[in-house]
DNA sequence: GCGGACTGCTTACCT
DNA sequence: ACAGGTAAGCAGTCCGCG
């Protein structure tokens, strides 16, 4: 369900809409647990002997049993196999048992089971550790009693991840289930690859040499491609500028579509009354009902033989309303195999991912797409991804005929397919080798950000070392001391270096970039939580930032588990996958394959420093984070003093990279070089621009490739909320820029810049803009009434929206023109084009393409006898 | 009571 | 709920002005 505003919201006067408003129905009774869902045949349990897929663990309260899901390559159906391993909840003390037994909160409570004496090792010194383990016969009963003991460790994990680490599982890789327990089974490689694997990490210590083996699996293991159906809904609305509310689900389904990686795709449709019912003929298979219960009845028939369920949105759409709307028709529950839980769209015959969570997580989004969206809604990151857009409408699904309808859901459907199809399956692979690097199932993934992965891997790894899991506390009693003071009010610490570059345009201009600096320092220097600022250390090594300063030590006696688990997967990543993805060796198939392996890596290795600077984040340590981003000054200090001492000029450099002026190739690789003796960092040339204009602003500069190419960084052309019409004429000055070959081009281009700025001043005096172009179109955060400190324009906007009546939600973009009436606002559905605030507009359009014009030395003062000339004097 | 200087808030970007 | 750094535009406040 895309929210974006539309202009046939308005075509209803306030009036008229309040009249046709609904009467409130009832909502539908609630169904006491018994009621509920009773287990279905939906799912089979799994066979001893077969080899499955696992793709999650979940908790089954009625057995009161961890349960695998798997997935059968052959059937394409999901199996269940319950923990025979007789597994119970539990958490740990420091307290001894005797101690323990004397809390009546924990041995009285129902679901007490008994207390044991365990092992486990102290992962600051290394050292053997004596705990009470607290063995309980339901998760919740943890939650009850871990504030009963002084100290209460790995009680805050959640049973079922607990149930994976204890077993050492991996979702997304294959089981062979024997003697009712799952056992891996690691992919077979040549010999070759193995070597070429172990090659790359010849020279590591021996802690990483050991884990290698155990992560072969899985990057190299098949990402089976699991039979799933993408579905979407549609729902009959009366109201305008109205999404119906699932839980009162008082419209009926129309119409329900479904696209499946079989080759199916199907819409169920309701006849109506109401609108045009004839069907022409379609290329999907079109099923006509004609009441709404047997549509539903037919869609759970379908649905019910796919274990894997792909919605946009359905978490908080699609599923809840087939859920209650079914109810509302009088479905038993038993007989719908949807469910809703905390938020969540379950389903109940096997998996639901909801794509608009994944992709709307920012880690997805960044790290492996690149930022190619913005925007979250099925249209934007369909259109983004896959060049596909939803089907344009200029009414209302409502008063769609049956045929335009049947047409509008089959493609959502169908989307939402390709998206994870795309690309020889990219983003499904990139889901389940994000599974296994997490050890996370497959629903929690798709629906958590990079911190929940990151912490559920380092877990993973903590449990398989027999390391105890620190409290949050114990971490900050050594690493809370912070040394530096940020920059930026409010933040913590000080981050990066951004260099001061001139405005200008500078030919030949080479971009060195150090290869994962974060990451690379993390490993080099050994930075952990249990490394940095640890006394009763022999072997420390002090931190300085670039002015020479002492703000840590780090422990060198073993190696960081955050370094060791970085810098493996850095290696595996640049060293092995990078590679491969570009190796004329390999089929073009298995080149995309190995390209999702590193993305996913990615995602983890350009993460691991941010989140040990997250105040929320379990491992949080800040002298982490700031030993990081005082290395990474240091380094890139040293470097750069290291080029000005060649006689090179740097002429710009943000945290990682430095662009230099036209270098020699010898002084290039002298820099490498030195680099690389003197951090054991790489230093890679990234890019190469036959010029860069630069602004004289940080983070701000067009660079312009040999082949014409260009890479726009931070201008305001570039972001979002900038009028469309002025993107476009940028768009045409940024042409007529690429086409300088050398300094001699300049003066020319100089003077086609002065007319066509003229022309874009009068094409605005004489109103040659439409309002979509005119409009700026900014993102609402958070919802309107939590705009308490002031009243942004886009705020006053959809202010004006909602007294229409039309409703406005955060992450809604909002699209307004500046007009000259009290607010200086308007939203462009009720703006007239007469009445647009011009100067605000020239002012825009001066501060746009300054940035471009300042890099050739042009200042709008500069425009000689011209009408903007006088204009921009009297400002 | 008005306007310039200033701070703070908000959004969107860069690495 | 990964981090900090930079920029733009506006909202709101303070202060001086005999």
């Amino acid at each position: 369900m895309a929210k974006q505003i539309t202009l046939f919201d308005f075509t209803l006067k306030k009036e008229e809409k309040e009249a046709k408003e609904p009467r409130k129905e009832e909502i539908p009774q609630i169904i006491s647990n018994e009621e509920r869902k009773k287990p279905k045949d939906w799912i089979r349990e799994a066979e001893e002997g077969k080899t499955y897929f696992l793709l999650q663990v979940d908790y089954d309260g009625k057995k009161s049993k961890a349960v695998c899901k798997l997935y059968d390559k052959e059937t394409q159906k999901i199996y269940i196999l319950y923990d025979s391993t007789n597994h119970k909840p539990y958490f740990l003390t420091d307290i001894e048992p005797e101690k323990v037994n004397k809390i009546s909160k924990i041995v009285r409570d129902p679901s007490f089971d008994h207390l044991e004496t365990v092992t486990k090792i102290d992962p600051y010194t290394g050292n053997k550790i004596k705990l009470t383990k607290i063995v309980v016969k339901d998760p919740l009963a943890v939650r009850r009693m871990r504030n009963a003991v002084p100290k209460a460790y790995e009680a805050h994990i959640k049973y079922f991840n607990n149930y994976i680490y204890d077993l050492g599982l991996i979702p997304g890789l294959p089981y062979v289930v024997k003697k009712g327990k799952l056992e891996q089974v690691n992919p077979e490689l040549k010999g070759e690859e193995v070597d070429e694997i172990k090659k790359a990490f010849a020279d590591s210590d021996e802690m990483t040499k050991e884990a290698v083996n155990d992560w072969i699996p899985i990057f190299e293991s098949e990402v089976p491609d699991v039979k799933r159906v993408a579905i979407d809904i549609e729902v009959y609305t009366p109201v305008k500028g109205r999404v119906p509310d699932p839980e009162k689900a008082e419209f009926p389904i129309i119409s329900i579509s479904l696209a499946s990686n079989d080759g199916s795709k199907r819409v169920l449709v309701l006849t109506r009354e109401d609108v045009n019912s004839q069907i022409s003929k379609h290329d999907v298979t079109v099923e006509v009902f004609k009441t709404e219960k047997e549509l539903l009845q037919r869609f759970f028939e379908i649905i019910v033989d796919y274990p894997l369920v792909l919605t946009f949105n359905g978490d908080d759409f699609d599923i809840p309303y087939i859920y209650f709307r079914s109810l509302k028709l009088n479905f038993k529950p038993e007989d719908i195999p949807f469910d809703v839980v905390n938020d969540e769209g379950k389903y109940l015959a096997g998996i639901h991912i909801d794509l608009y969570k994944f992709f709307f997580n920012r880690a997805v989004r960044n790290y492996a797409f690149e930022g190619k969206y913005s925007e979250y809604n099925l249209d934007a990151v369909a259109t983004a991804l896959l060049g596909m857009s939803k089907v344009k409408l200029d009414t209302l699904i409502s008063f769609l005929d049956l045929d335009k309808l049947i047409e509008y859901n089959a493609r959502d459907a169908e989307i939402t397919l390709k998206l994870t199809t795309f690309n020889n399956n990219l983003v499904w692979k990139l889901i389940i080798l994000l599974a296994r690097i997490s050890k996370m199932g497959l629903e929690e993934l798709t629906r958590t950000e990079v911190s929940t992965w990151i912490k559920n891997l380092y877990y993973w790894e903590h449990r398989r070392r027999n390391w105890l899991i620190p409290l949050k506390e114990e971490i900050l009693a050594r690493s809370s001391q912070i040394k530096t003071a940020a920059v930026i009010k409010g933040k913590r610490y000080k981050g990066a270096v951004v260099i001061d570059p001139p405005a200008g345009i500078f030919f030949n201009v080479v971009v060195l970039d150090f290869a994962s600096l974060y990451p690379s320092i993390i490993r080099n220097w050994n930075i952990s939580y249990e490394t940095v600022d640890v006394e009763s250390c022999k072997n420390k090594e002090y931190v300085r930032d670039e002015t020479g300063e002492v703000l840590h030590y780090i422990c060198k006696d073993k190696p960081g588990i955050t370094a060791v688990i970085t810098g493996l997967l850095r290696d595996f990543r640049v060293k092995v996958y990078k590679k491969k993805a570009k190796s004329p060796n390999v089929s073009e198939e298995q080149r995309s394959v190995y390209d999702v392996v590193q993305r996913a890596m990615k995602v983890f290795i350009n993460a691991t420093y941010g989140v040990f600077g997250a105040e929320n984040f379990p491992l949080y340590a800040p002298a982490v984070a700031e030993s990081v981003t005082a290395l990474g000054r240091f380094v890139i200090t040293t470097t750069v003093g290291y080029c000005r001492s060649l006689g090179l000029q740097v002429l710009y450099g943000d945290t990682d990279s430095m662009f230099l002026w036209n270098p020699s190739k010898e002084k290039l690789e002298d820099i490498i070089k030195f680099v690389k003796s003197k951090f054991g960092l790489d230093l890679e040339v990234d890019k190469v621009y036959k010029f860069v204009a630069f602004s004289g602003l940080k983070k701000n500069y067009l660079g312009v490739y040999p082949d014409g190419k260009t890479d726009i960084k931070g201008m305001l052309a570039k972001k979002r909320n900038t009028p469309e019409f002025i993107k476009k004429e940028f768009n045409e000055i940024k042409q007529l820029v690429t086409t300088i070959n050398s300094p001699n081009d300049i003066p020319k281009i100089k003077d086609e810049l002065e007319a066509k700025i003229k022309d874009i001043y009068e094409k605005l005096r004489h109103k040659g803009y439409n309002l979509d172009e005119l409009a700026f179109r900014v993102m609402l955060s958070k919802p309107l009434e939590s705009y308490t400190k002031n009243t942004p324009q886009h705020v006053k906007a959809a202010l004006q929206l909602k007294s229409y009546g039309v409703m406005v939600l955060p992450r809604d973009i909002i699209m307004f023109v500046k007009v000259k009436s009290k607010d200086g606002v308007k939203p462009v559905q009720l703006a007239k084009l007469s009445e647009i605030d011009v100067d605000k507009y020239v002012e825009a359009v001066r501060t746009t393409f300054e940035q471009l014009l300042k890099a050739f030395g042009i200042n709008w003062s500069q425009f000689s006898t011209t009408s903007i000339d006088s204009f921009f004097n009297k400002k």
